[in-house]
DNA sequence: AATGAATGAGCTTTCATTCAT
DNA sequence: AATGAATGAAAGCTCATTCAT
């Protein structure tokens, strides 16, 4: 599962990436529009290319062919057009198509890989940008309270799930949910952090994807086919 | 085990936090030595209280009570003197007591709960300076190189350990050492980093322990009592 | 002759007395150009009242009535500006006048006394900036080259000028016109230079073209009425 | 001649390259006499590889290998030592061998050759500390005053010397002495000051010597071979 | 006589932000 | 909506000079 998103419908309850209410309302005429997208594009790839320390906002209205003036128009300032950033790529970052707490526990094992798998992907399509949200989380407290109610509602999030598995007795009932959800949530996050936002590369996605899988696996108790303990 | 040190002995291998060529000749004179540490002392407070980021010369002399010319009479700039707070706070950071590979496997338990507590301690200890290198390692890529090599190194000594677990019968025949290590290290110091560095809070050190421990010791497969597993 | 320009036309071959090519492209609004105009004739001010190396930046802002940001909107810094002084006045110190090489050798002593008047005028005019330029000729590498580029192509010029004369028989065909050449043309610099520069005034401009006409057209072989040697 | 010196005896009038009043005394120990001397050699070092504007004393305690508090001991700034360094090269910088005023004036062609190759030889040998001259000269007013003295007091000497030629019916009667004395000095030591000191290297020494020499007698009026006038 | 740590004024440079056009 | 010139606080860094040891 780790922290990140799931379904549509699932993911109602999940913090977003950003703090919404501080984005300006968008522009009402298309040419503004348009503007604002492409200082946005912009940010993105200023961003990734140089961190957010290290960017200027004179760069940013360069790669998007405007002025210094323009940029605020829409926004306040770096953060600003940095959460816009966040904004518009959380669609993707928060990979679609986890397990609902109340879907079917058959096959648990293969729906745990799918949904490890799809949050891997997710991160390193995004790596960039998952380096970044860790750099501004680390400076910038607004952004650091909102990374950590994610990480948060995502463990609850799991923390349910795992309960689930215990009543069904699939999962050893001895565990804690929630310690255990952050544990093993924190795992996969560290691992793609370090893999795809540090560059190490010291693994391939698809490795990192079966050895979450059979440890978060053996780590609840749950035999390896996914069938039930007892049986 | 997680990345982070052992005893004195067995981390002979272990990269250090700073690359120690880069900075200069400490001083002959004790008053040049007393100056210089006053000079680190200050820059931790201040980096603490700051971030490395928001810190500025100014503060460090201010705390260290002498003139900015002093200051680089000792140091090149803001990252060497965050090199040398680092390598100050090394000793402690890299917390002792863990176990040796070919030290005895009975209590397999205990040793890796004792393991796991003497990590968490040293990082909660560290808390702020945590924060402090993760944030420095999103921004310098000579420090984040230093994070990989030891976070690898960790891995590797994690790796053999596990391997000998796996030949002794106490772990898990099918797991891939390496990456199994891997995803472990990164679990204690995910909750680490999210609990102490970043403040959540959401779990105490002892909770983190415990669950660390039982998590591991499920994933490799060991029995709950540490005994071998077919016994 | 000297290592000066001529008019216009004659001077098409000889390098300016800047690296044109270091300066930025000029502002395109009019308060720009205003602005940037500003900053040049403070800097010149500057500049001739305290020496290259003892101005300050600072100096030339106040001087101009802007802030030291507006200066560095225009000059990468003091050398650059230092540039587009020499450029704006280049114009001038380049005195206009001096005989084309395939001009009438009819009067050869009224040609060759109106062109070192007008050097030594011209030098005089801007004997501050002249020492300026050989300030910075002794420290800054690419000026030295600069100034050693028009020297040498003055000697040419001139060079090719004795060659004619000694051709049409008014010349002594004994020298070697390019050593020759250059030897005169270094008399007038450095008396100009000492005079003017150097503020020694031991001599005022009109003695000093009387003599330098008399010792060329002697050193040439010339007589004193301008006419042919064996006439 | 040139503005440079004449034998012992003849330069006596002649004045130093440094107001020698500013010095301090010498050190009156064994031990502090070659301190002081490894000073003076390593600012000569220092300042002949960087400039006198680029030198820092720091660099000049290294290179003497003492520390800075020992330099001032024996100077009193960068201003001091330099004189010292230039009165230390005084003796090879002022060219022996030329001659006096009363001497022979046979042979005119042969004394006026030795004497511009004399004054040639000595340029090219202190070629950077004639840079340094020059530039301390477009700096310092002190030192600016003491080089426009002595290019008077040379250009006074050959003006004499000039006289007597006139007298004696070697030199063209209606040349003024002291102007053409100017001229012809400037010329000399403006070619060497380019050639050597600018390094443009455009003329070896002895073809500088010969243009001279015969540009000389040519301006002067006085046969190519040495002889009176109307002989 | 020699040391070298300490000083801090003084300079350059950056860049987010404003605002008249 | 868009412009971009102007701002100036804020920060980094240098180096001649002093002085206690």
């Amino acid at each position: 599962m780790s922290d990140s998103a799931t379904d549509t419908d699932a993911s109602r309850d999940i913090p977003t990436l950003v703090d919404e209410s501080r984005l300006r309302d968008l522009p009402t005429t298309p040419r503004g529009a348009r503007t604002r997208e492409a200082l946005v594009a912009a940010a993105r790839t200023v961003f990734e290319r140089d961190g957010y320390i290290n960017s200027r906002l004179t760069d940013i209205t360069a790669e998007a062919k405007c002025s210094i003036g323009t940029f605020y128009t829409y926004f306040d300032g770096k953060e600003e057009v940095f959460a816009a950033v966040m904004q518009a790529a959380q669609h993707d970052m928060l990979h679609p198509g986890l397990p609902h707490v109340d879907e079917s526990l058959e096959n648990v094992r293969e729906i745990l890989e799918a949904s490890n798998r799809a949050y891997v992907e997710a991160y390193q399509r995004n790596a960039r940008l998952n380096l970044l949200l860790e750099q501004v989380a680390t400076i910038d407290p607004e952004f650091r309270k909102l990374r950590i109610a994610r990480a948060r509602a995502f463990a609850e999030r799991n923390a349910r799930w795992i309960e689930r598995l215990q009543e069904e007795g699939y999962a050893d009932p001895e565990l804690e949910p929630y310690p255990a959800a952050r544990g093993l949530s924190s795992m996969l996050s560290r691992m793609a952090y370090h893999a795809f936002a540090l560059e190490e590369h010291d693994m391939t996605a698809e490795e990192m994807v079966r050895t979450a899988t059979r440890l978060w696996l053996n780590a609840l108790g749950i035999p390896p086919d996914g069938s039930k303990r007892d049986a």
